[in-house]
RNA sequence: GCCGAGGUGGCGGAACUGGCAGACGCGGCGGACUCAAAAUCCGCAGUCCGAAAGGGCGUAGGGGUUCGAUUCCCCUCCUCGGCACCA
């Protein structure tokens, strides 16, 4: 592009800044229902309000906002929202270390942070902005409990909890990693606690059975999840106790090998253990194990198979054969049973255990080379005939799992089922800053549910942080003692809060009714923007591919079958964008190797940050940081200037018709504009692809430079409209600032996409390749409509075709229209 | 161990259903402008052989299907992510 002159430098701040008023002044992306438009709804995962806006959040929410203001333009109404995950350990650890209030530290980050935002230009309706932190919030919330709490999808049971010690709180099964706190990366421990539960596990069968139902999300999040929930099929089976009443239950998804049980295991923390050896010879030694089992945590569990006899026996339920009963260590007691059949020859554990302790080892299950017990060194875990199976010897295992599991049910010693390894979502956390969960204890009455028109129950803000003891909660009097909605005598309030992954699970439907105080959710709104579609695209980061893309996907179903939504899905398509690198590892503080959005908008404009988050990658890959590519983005949004000032003087008026018949030199520009249009459409609509698209408009502008000299100024009007059009999602602020500059009187916002000419897309002639066995060898040119045997004659009749021949006739030709001809000789 | 994603120039990445590998950008080299530099503009550039014309080799490695393979199939290696005693 030339250098040329004009209309001054491009000063990114200034500009901006008046883009941004604009869009402020006009609401220019205030979402109002209109039954005339398709809704759209694009969302981005909402930020924690951590204190600043980080690379990975500007990658974020400039994907989506490329879409919002895609789709804005092309005609849909567009909801587009923003908000703040607000409660949570990080305001609290503040209160402890710096003495701010949670409250207050929170809510300054908001505001910085929602400058910061603002900075970026992003087309948000910031009139829909919540932060879950709030009572006009978090009081639908305890709503949404109290009724699950009816219907018994909330309940309270003592149990054996995730507890973090230095977070002083119980975690969810999906908050633990490798034996880990997902938050503070310490070991996690066991307690005892009694908690409050969600009752996901009601629907795991829908969770996992909708999976299908979710092709616009990534396959690696749906597998992610199904391998979570687990779902196995299998039978539970009774082993009556031998010499007492009762039976022990097991479950297993291999029935067909029950003749090879020689033992059963038991988990250290099953209730039966104490009852089995109280007072027999074994019980100092059970006891050992079982204390020693408990002390370690899961992860150092996980160092060998070991187990001890209780002394105790059951019997076979179809051979009545007396069967050692074991306590083992690597038997969980919240899978199951608690309780398993030991198959030596059949599970590898079992077989450890057996070879260990000298406890028999019986084939059941014959492959073909056979086994022999004797001798093998690991257990068979594949298929086989059964062999040493009674009645049911000689079938093949497959089809003997449902064969003895119907000779179990007939003598009512088991039936078929089916487990997950999904658990109940723990929701009760023994911190300040969350929800409180809306229920008293009354001395008379017992848990009691804080009435509906007594909610919000309100999270007290004078409160002292001494980071020891626990909740502050627990010893906030005028919080605690309240007197009981049954018989009116004093209680006290739980002071347990809600998991804050309940506030982002239904976070997207709150959206659509923002400003609602009567009811959660406006009929209206959010039949329109929700419906029974959901989030039309929903954007975020991988790490929450099963935590918070799970919660949401059952509380948006509990609160379809609480007559809350329509919805059996939250979120209809899904992207979930990689992480920023730089030098290698993941932008972090203790890394050093941030990169800060504000120095970078102070230096090189919001549109540049964000082309260079775009252009990068494609947006599920990771995003290499890179600072010099960035001054590349930088020098071409400066070209483009500098292009559209120089031209604008020059350009046909908006609006100005063609000539007709397009003179040549004109045709090649106009051709690549409308074959522009067709590739960023379907890179930003179809293949969410935008590093692509913004090189295709790189190349339209280079072609623009290129044809200044020569092209008519329709021509060229056309082009540098489209090309500002096409950027618009990109760089809204340069974009809109030049649309204005070359001659458009209304906002560029509401210009509406264009549409690629098909005939415009129509070449005259084509370069057609010529391969001779398999190599590119020459090129020709034919007329596009060519016949067959005129493309062979053109290809046949051209020089250096001629020389690589050599006189050896053709034995086969290929001939793909418009694409390319191969000989064979 | 199981499941998933990936491996293309010096780098980030293109190549939509098998059809001209390396678009676009960064970095590099050469040139123009300049007293000079920066900025800007023009050009070159996978690699090897060759003065050139041209040719050989090239998408982790090996094999296969095909007129034609980065793309499909089989085997191997490597990287990243998830799950990890789930009976």
């Amino acid at each position: 592009m030339a250098g040329q002159d004009g209309g001054g430098r491009y000063d990114p701040t200034a500009v901006e800044a008046k883009w941004q008023q604009r869009w402020d002044e006009t609401k220019a992306f205030a979402a109002r229902v209109d039954a005339d438009r398709q809704p759209y709804y694009v969302l981005e995962m909402f930020p924690y309000p951590s204190g600043r806006i980080h690379m990975g959040h500007v990658r974020n929410y400039s994907i989506g906002d490329v879409i919002a203001r895609q789709r804005r333009m092309a005609g849909y109404r567009v909801l587009h929202p923003i908000g703040w995950d607000a409660f949570g350990m990080p305001a609290e650890n503040a209160a402890i270390q710096h003495g701010a209030h949670p409250a207050a530290w929170t809510h300054d980050n908001i505001a910085h942070m929602r400058h910061q935002l603002r900075r970026l230009g992003f087309s948000y309706d910031w009139d829909r902005e919540i932060a879950t932190c709030e009572p006009r919030y978090y009081r639908w919330e305890q709503l949404f409990f109290l009724r699950m709490l009816a219907r018994d999808l909330a309940y309270k049971r003592r149990a054996l909890v995730n507890w973090c010690p230095r977070c002083n709180t119980v975690l969810a099964n999906e908050q633990v990693v490798n034996g880990q706190c997902w938050r503070c990366d310490g070991p996690v421990e066991d307690r005892e606690l009694e908690q409050w539960f969600f009752r996901i596990t009601a629907y795991a069968d829908e969770l996992l059975r909708d999976l299908d139902r979710l092709g616009g999300w990534p396959e690696r999040v749906v597998t992610m999840q199904r391998n979570w929930i687990g779902r196995s099929e299998g039978a539970r089976i009774d082993f009556p106790l031998d010499g007492r009443d009762g039976a022990l239950t097991v479950f297993t998804t291999r029935p067909d090998t029950i003749f090879g049980v020689t033992f059963v295991s038991l988990a250290a923390e099953h209730p039966l253990v104490p009852t089995l050896v109280r007072g027999t010879p074994a019980a100092a030694a059970v006891d050992a194990f079982t204390a020693r089992a408990r002390a370690t945590s899961r992860l150092e569990r996980t160092a060998g198979k070991d187990g001890v006899p209780t002394g105790a026996f059951c019997r076979h339920p179809l051979t009545g054969e007396r069967i050692p009963i074991w306590v083992a260590n690597f038997v969980l007691m919240d899978y199951g049973t608690g309780a398993v059949m030991a198959v030596p020859a059949h599970d590898e554990r079992d077989f450890q255990l057996a070879r260990a302790h000298d406890l028999p080892v019986r084939v059941v299950v014959q492959p073909d080379p056979p086994l022999d017990a004797a001798t093998m060194t690991e257990a068979w875990e594949g298929p086989g005939t059964l062999v040493a199976s009674g009645e049911f010897t000689g079938l093949p295992s497959d089809e003997a799992k449902a064969r003895i599991t119907a000779a179990l049910a007939a003598t009512g010693h088991g039936e078929a089922t089916v487990n997950y390894r999904l658990r109940d979502w723990g929701v009760s956390r023994q911190r300040y800053w969350g929800t409180p969960i809306p229920v008293v204890y009354c001395d008379a009455c017992g848990m009691v549910p804080v009435p509906e028109k007594d909610i919000p129950v309100v999270l007290p803000e004078d409160v002292a942080f001494t980071g020891t003891g626990g909740s502050p909660l627990a010893t906030h009097e005028a919080f605690l003692r309240t007197t009981c909605p049954t018989c009116g005598g004093p209680a006290r309030r739980e002071t347990d809060t809600m998991d804050t992954f309940m506030e982002s699970s239904w976070y997207f439907a709150r959206y659509t009714s923002a400003t609602t105080d009567d009811v959660p959710f406006d009929p209206a709104e959010v039949a329109y923007w929700l419906g029974q579609r959901g989030v039309d695209q929903y954007i975020g980061g991988i790490e929450h591919a099963v935590l918070h893309l799970l919660y949401s996907r059952f509380f948006t179903k509990v609160l379809r079958d609480l007559g809350f939504l329509q919805l059996d899905e939250p979120f209809r398509n899904l992207l979930t964008q990689g992480m920023v690198i730089k030098d290698g590892a993941k932008m972090s503080k203790s890394k050093g190797n941030v990169v800060d959005p504000d120095y970078l908008i102070d230096r090189y404009g919001a549109d540049t940050a964000r082309l260079f988050c775009l252009f990068a990658s494609p947006p599920e890959r990771d995003l290499d940081w890179n600072d010099q590519g960035v001054e590349g983005m930088s020098r071409f949004l400066q070209r483009l200037w500098r292009l559209t000032q120089s031209l604008a003087p020059r350009l046909a008026p908006a609006g100005a018709p063609l000539p007709s018949p397009l003179p040549p030199p004109d045709q090649e520009l106009h051709r690549l504009v409308h074959r522009t249009i067709q590739r960023v459409t379907d890179d930003v609509v179809d293949r969410l692809h935008f590093n692509t698209a913004i090189s295709a408009v790189m190349e339209l502008a280079t072609a623009i430079a290129g044809a200044v000299e020569t092209a008519r100024p329709a021509t060229l009007r056309e082009a540098v409209d489209v090309t500002l059009v096409l950027l618009a999602p990109f760089v809204p602020h340069i974009a809109s600032e030049l649309w204005e500059v070359s001659g458009h009187p209304g906002a560029l916002d509401d210009a509406p996409w264009p549409r690629a000419d098909a005939a415009a897309l129509v070449r005259e002639h084509v370069e057609l390749p010529v391969q001779i066995n398999g190599k590119v060898r020459a090129r020709v040119t034919v007329a596009a409509d060519a016949g067959e045997d005129e493309v062979l004659a053109a290809a046949l009749a051209d020089e250096r075709v001629q020389e690589h021949l050599d006189g050896r006739p053709v034995r086969k030709h290929v001939l793909v229209r418009g694409r390319m001809v191969s000989l064979v000789v």
